[in-house]
DNA sequence: TTGAAAGCGCTAACAG
DNA sequence: CTGTTAGCGCTTTCAA
């Protein structure tokens, strides 16, 4: 030390009483004038922790690339970075997932996780008793304790329908991601609800799940094509589907959205390059972020049987209109 | 040790000589048996390493929700899997990036960084000065002393370029990204080329420089517009850029491609679901993604004195043909 | 080849 | 309030 004391200068740099006002001062100033910087090495070794948050994704409706997480992930790192945390990017096969986190936290590289979508019951088990703290972030079902931040798509998908209703639209039909059991049925309440609000019924030959790949859009847009009545407006429960629906529907020659009206959920960055430009639900993808790592940080710094409300739940945005709805009358 | 030696188990851990077959087989064994799982704090205090390597993006025209770094942060990701690194992502505005980042070398939480895009030449200085090892991803302008994976964009510019003229155009537009000088340039020096090697001359009122938003876009397509003869199709050097424009034009009462053919550079994901979807020549993000990391990791294992190619060139891919350019005659 | 011992740079428990 | 001390879990000389 060039002027005083060893450990003194510890209580100084992480601000913890102890010192008197005098010492500090001086401290404060040494650092200053030298420059100094503490060695986070030597205090993640002694305080077992690395300052790390992993983003992992599980399921193979996610990835990095999604324009949905990856909006999510802008957010994730606004927020963190108050924290001084580092977030790393894990894009581990979901075979290995919980096999190569448990082996981070033997090493004490991970501090903490944000899965991008629902992760299966035996991998929360897994990273419960490797005691590692995480979140899901758009968790579509909701264990009572495993942590996670969601937005009720339900009401999203009643707010696009009855948009679609209040733009003069009687016959829906609902293609949607149905290979999310939790999130597929999330949806359809919110729709029929909608419907049932505006005393329409749902004719169970329009609703046709799908995934969001091109290929299975276009069975789909098939079979709604070969129905003797179609609809006159379509429902998705994601952008991507919507896109590829509205693709589908003009190589079969209908002109849009005049001979069908679509909208969606998410508003991701393509639902205003594409053609109509898409109305859709906005879902705040950056709060969720945001949500997801004060949810964390909250769980990191958690006293001893303290309770966290574990379940967060963010708000649905406006429905942004674009080009994709015919209003009529 | 429950059997043999104290720092022999270290030479058998880091896979080093000294040992001999029985000691290393006897402690793999028990490694084994035990799952002991070297602690990485205590490797990273010593060894004064962190294994992190940092994204970081100075540039204001790159972002981590740009689908085109996007898709290069998954071929970093492919690629340092097998290196043991961390790759943190890190969002620092550009007018701290280099202290932020110098911060992070004297705290030894970073060992090299990847830059998407571009750095000013005093942040190149900084970092060199803090000898941090780094590379950009997606260099436009190469100075000698800064490592970086680039591609041929004047290639790629007379790729796609030649692709208009086969397919029947002779009079084609340059609505380009101006902002950032090396890279029109070059894009400039393609579209040059390829109308040369046609005999064809360049209007000069149909080269329009402009930024990759949707207002900047308009405004050359206004100008284009207002020109006393037109073009019959525009090269773009983005695809977002050609994007925007397919919309102007349409809002202008255009057919397309009937009536402007467009073709671009990049192929992100947004270009397959726009529309005309657009034709663009292909860029293999991934690609320079993987060679960025190959890179770094060099880099960070160079021996002293050793020579390392710093300036790393990747292949421009096929012209992905879709609906956006009117094949003619 | 093997073991003993000295740190890496910090924090925390303990006396002064 | 302050200084002394003992580690955190590893790697690495250096002798044996």
């Amino acid at each position: 030390m060039a002027n005083v004391s060893p450990s003194a200068v510890s209580l100084v740099l992480n601000h913890k009483p102890g010192v008197s006002e005098d010492t500090r001062n001086l401290v404060q100033q040494i650092i200053r004038e030298t420059g100094y910087t503490p060695n986070l090495n030597s205090q993640k070794l002694i305080l077992r922790k690395s300052f790390n948050i992993f983003i992992v994704v599980e399921s193979c409706f996610a990835a990095f690339d999604n324009m949905f997480y990856n909006s999510a992930i802008m957010g994730v790192l606004e927020s963190c970075r108050a924290f001084n945390y580092n977030v790393v990017l894990s894009d581990i096969p979901v075979e290995y997932a919980s096999s190569s986190l448990k082996r981070a936290v033997d090493q004490k590289n991970i501090d903490g996780a944000i899965f991008l979508q629902d992760i299966r019951p035996d991998t929360a088990k897994a990273l419960q008793e490797a005691s590692l703290p995480f979140v899901v972030l758009d968790a579509h079902t909701l264990a009572d304790d495993v942590p996670c931040v969601y937005c009720d798509y339900a009401l999203a998908a009643e707010q696009c329908v009855s948009f679609l209703i209040h733009a003069g639209h009687c016959n829906i039909g609902f293609l949607g991601m149905g290979e999310i059991p939790a999130f597929h049925m999330a949806c359809m309440q919110g729709y029929l609800t909608a419907l049932g609000k505006a005393g329409l019924h749902c004719n169970p030959n329009w609703v046709i799940p799908t995934i969001p790949e091109k290929a299975d859009v276009d069975t789909a847009v098939e079979r709604l094509h070969a129905c003797p009545e179609r609809p006159d407006a379509l429902f998705c429960n994601m952008d991507l589907i919507a896109i590829y629906a509205m693709q589908s529907l003009m190589q079969h020659g209908f002109t849009l959205p005049e001979d069908m009206s679509v909208c969606s959920i998410d508003n991701i960055v393509s639902a205003q390059y594409c053609y109509p430009a898409l109305t859709t639900v906005d879902i705040d993808k950056k709060e969720m972020g945001k949500a997801a790592v004060n949810l964390l940080m909250a769980l990191l710094e958690r006293k001893p049987d303290e309770e966290i409300p574990v379940h967060i739940c963010t708000s649905i945005g406006k429905t942004i209109v674009r080009d994709s709805v015919y209003i009529g009358q």
